[in-house]
DNA sequence: CTTCTTGTTACTGA
DNA sequence: ATCAGTAACAAGAA
């Protein structure tokens, strides 16, 4: 599930590979993930350059060489992009064996070729995510739902204080409403409150001082560490290399129910909340 | 076979 | 107006 460290992750990686090489070719299998007339869209892109790579929450946003044209893309649960420079690259590494990718692959449902032959793969099983052109004022409309980035220095303490006091619901599904902090996901948010010792089913309107100070600094902390560690490896997620993130090690409760708690032993718990599974310790968090 | 997985939007009902 | 809950999208794992 990519969320904010994996988008950044996948941001940082292209910005480096792609900025300013010509898209020679795009092929597309798939034209139901484009939600732009697919003739504009390939009329557009081809012989185009990506010329600035941002993220915002979990979406991506590239800015053509034309200075009204920017092209979208969102990669909701199960996308990938996967840059490759040659033919077939090796992906994995770290602790674990070696796998082979080859693309275009099974769920592989539009690739671009650049002119020095490199290829970027548009990967995704379940085919939520999308890719889409806008011009300057549709991307503002766009963003203008978005709520704050979390790792901005603009996102500060005071302003998260106000934001908790003037909401009434619990603070799982405060956490994970991209309207008022932009990136954050299932993944992230139970980490993030089980690192503040904050029960998920709490109301945002009764959190104590100290709660809201040890939410803000583990927002910060934690989406920072993942983002140093590549985000996490889990089904899906492979950065724009192929690589698998590292931050799977450092989960301390997401996908751990029945596992003894880190801190305390006891048993971790899951229940759906704000319609998401959601783990937390009965103990630890309060 | 059923249930669960999750980002986002749309909808319903309280 | 706010919020909770659910379905939808789709494919696969258990």
């Amino acid at each position: 599930m990519p969320e904010l460290p994996e988008v950044e992750t996948i941001k940082t990686d292209l910005e480096k590979a792609l900025i300013n090489v010509k898209i020679t070719d795009l092929k597309i299998y798939l034209p139901k993930i484009i939600k732009t007339n697919l003739t504009t869209f390939k009329k557009t892109l081809k012989n185009n350059y990506f010329k600035k790579i941002k993220r915002r929450g979990k979406l991506i946003i590239i800015s053509l060489k034309e200075k009204d044209k920017f092209l979208l893309i969102h990669l909701k649960m199960t996308g990938q992009l996967i840059y490759q420079k040659k033919e077939k690259i090796i992906a994995g590494g770290h602790n674990e064996e070696n796998f082979e990718l080859l693309f275009p692959g099974k769920h592989t449902h539009l690739f671009f070729t650049f002119a020095d032959n490199s290829k970027l793969y548009f990967n995704d099983l379940r085919q939520f995510g999308y890719l889409k052109l806008v011009n300057q004022q549709e991307l503002d409309l766009i963003l203008s739902s978005y709520g704050l980035e979390p790792l901005a220095p603009d996102f500060n303490l005071k302003k998260l204080k106000s934001l908790l006091k003037n909401k009434k619901r619990n603070i799982k599904a405060f956490l994970l409403d991209q309207k008022i902090i932009a990136g954050i996901g299932n993944i992230y948010a139970d980490e993030i409150l089980f690192a503040s010792k904050i029960l998920p089913l709490r109301s945002t309107d009764t959190l104590q001082e100290e709660e809201v100070l040890r939410l803000f600094k583990n927002i910060k902390l934690i989406l920072k560490k993942a983002v140093q560690y590549r985000g996490t490896t889990f089904n899906n997620f492979v950065d724009a290399n192929g690589q698998k993130g590292n931050f799977l090690k450092k989960l301390k409760i997401y996908q751990k129910e029945k596992e003894p708690c880190l801190k305390c032993g006891s048993k971790i718990q899951k229940e759906k909340i704000a319609g998401r599974g959601t783990r937390f310790c009965p103990l630890c968090q309060r």
